[in-house]
DNA sequence: TGAATGTGTGGAATCGATTCCACGGAATCG
DNA sequence: CGATTCCGTGGAATCGATTCCACACATTCA
């Protein structure tokens, strides 16, 4: 491998002129530059990284935990951090905690021994000793879609209760008389601030929401399927459920569509919602209701945000609206007012 | 913040020694190792991995270059590389080139600087300088989904030739007439292996695949809609297309669905099938029938593949194989036979 | 019992770059 | 015109860990 010392024997300069060339200082005559230059391409020399890391402090690097990377939601979040960390000049490492704190806590301590010059973590638990810690030892550290009460740390959430109300009002005047939820584990910020807007939604109406029409999945697929069955099996059953995310979504419509003949119409017998809009809802049909969140600008502002924290900038909290998109799958068929 | 000296200096030990506990060296009496141990835990010690890796070769990371993070297929594809890589106790650096050649080369060259152990690219071009280049000077390569001629690595791709053929077969003999197909970019080596695949499928037919019969789109969920309109938009239209991604035939059926009015009915007048499967293909009316990719097994075997020339045991290309799933787009109603 | 081997430990060199410091010469200033 | 600042450069220290080498002591073997 050449190093930097070959580069500068090869130039007839001190390593350390060398390195001064190729780095743009500001103090390096032209011509020296010139034949610094013409010597790393001639030797095809490729600077370490980490070498370079080791004495100057930085590793221009970022690192990104998210709770389930083949949630599409996720993805287009990773995707967004990647791209505005990029245009800064910042390497994104990915880690995948499945929704499982120990993995989290896995790639938070890999991460940082990597030194990376700051974390974007989506917690999957809302009390977190790790990050607790690593906020008080002062990493550079922004949480995003979901809120952990004991990490002291910005976070970017987008906030649904808005859009959430909104819906609520929608099926209760279009007529929807037990309206159900299937929202994620409790342990997940967001999962419990979907549901407690949902909640308090119904109050309004004054509608309760009692404890058989709140199911907890752990935000996959699968658990879409199995708590929409669980739903649908009792002899009295809703006609009206809000899922609270896109992958649950994906696994209650595979529910209805595999269970067609037994399982009732949506939107007729009942109405079916979802908290997170993907690109093919509005291809089914019915096409599904739901709330977009602005999942770009999230990601975009965690690193704007973390790059402040870096910076020692100020730094303060966000909320981004969310958008309710009202399709079939809530509609009440024509005709049939009550 | 806390070096492997002061561990050393709190435990009455040199810093040598104190690198030998920690790292679990063989030749170091138990009580020196627990006293450090209980050193590094008291002083809440967290090793430089930077430092590490500078003096002992390895970064125990690989890098990853996909052409599209949003293209479905690559999502799983990283989640499945991702999750081979934390298993062999590796972190993954993602680098998401966004079909952009330069960008693919400006991530390969972050990476290759950073000291990755390797590197898994799906190629966005089919000749790619800077990968010859890496390959030659013996850094570790692995390709995946997509062929590079030029480049000397092992790759593994999903092959198609025979989903392609029997999916051909089937709408032949179902009666259809004039067969289309929206591929990829030509520098793409899979789209040109999926176009040549389909070609020769229709070849056995003696059918030809007349150029007015092939749009090249650019993988991107957009193209699919442009590609599509413009193979309806003739006097003559086909009656059956074959869309060489998930993220075009995205595209594709919201065209479909945008324009119903105007647009052929699927079935009956407009076949179409979809290279790659994805979950809510079939939750759609119609169903889609699509050709299903090992892409799990595609990134496991990717990383296996490199640890393995990491480790520098030998390694061969490998091919896996496709299914095809037909389902409702491209069947024949029901009686109407020919 | 003497030689050979093995074990546990400390000190110093090392990885490859950046950066601090010193120094000579040029430019600037009062 | 002497003093100060600035510029360009080289040499050495540095970042934090690992690893090589040497050495003291214990063990094994012939």
């Amino acid at each position: 491998m050449t190093r930097i010392k070959d580069v500068a024997l090869a130039a007839g300069v001190a390593p350390s002129s060398a390195s001064r060339a190729l780095t743009g200082h500001p103090h390096v005559s032209p011509e020296l530059r010139a034949r610094v230059e013409a010597a790393a391409l001639r030797l095809n020399y490729r600077p370490n990284a980490v070498a370079r890391s080791l004495r100057s402090t930085g590793t221009r690097t970022i690192g990104l935990v998210v709770s389930d990377l083949l949630n599409p939601f996720f993805t287009e979040l990773a995707r967004a951090v990647e791209d505005a960390a990029r245009q800064a000049g910042f390497s994104v490492i990915v880690g995948n905690a499945d929704e499982d704190p120990a993995q989290q806590d896995h790639y938070v301590r890999i991460l940082l021994e990597r030194q990376v010059d700051g974390l974007i973590v989506v917690p999957t638990t809302e009390t977190s000793p790790l990050l607790h810690e690593a906020a008080r030892r002062g990493d550079h550290l922004v949480l995003v879609d979901r809120p952990a009460a004991d990490v002291d740390a910005p976070s970017v959430l987008a906030d649904g209760t808005d859009a959430i109300t909104e819906l609520v009002d929608h099926l209760v005047t279009t007529g929807r008389q037990d309206i159900a939820i299937i929202t994620g584990p409790d342990r997940a910020g967001s999962s419990k601030h979907r549901l407690s807007a949902f909640r308090d939604a119904l109050a309004r109406h004054a509608r309760p929401l009692p404890p058989a029409r709140v199911r907890h999945g752990d935000f996959r697929r699968s658990s879409g399927s199995t708590e929409l069955a669980a739903l649908l099996a009792g002899n009295s059953v809703p006609d009206a459920v809000f899922v609270a995310n896109g992958s649950m979504a994906l696994g209650a419509i595979e529910y209805l569509a595999t269970h067609r003949d037994a399982a009732p119409l949506v939107p007729e017998s009942l109405a079916v919602a979802v908290f997170d809009d993907l690109p093919w809802f509005s291809l089914l049909s019915p096409t599904l209701t739901a709330i977009e969140q602005p999942t770009a600008a999230l990601g975009r502002r965690a690193v704007e945000m973390l790059l402040d924290r870096i910076a020692g900038r100020p730094v303060s909290d966000e909320r981004l609206g969310c958008v309710l998109r009202l399709r079939e799958s809530t509609q009440r068929p024509r005709g049939v007012s009550r």
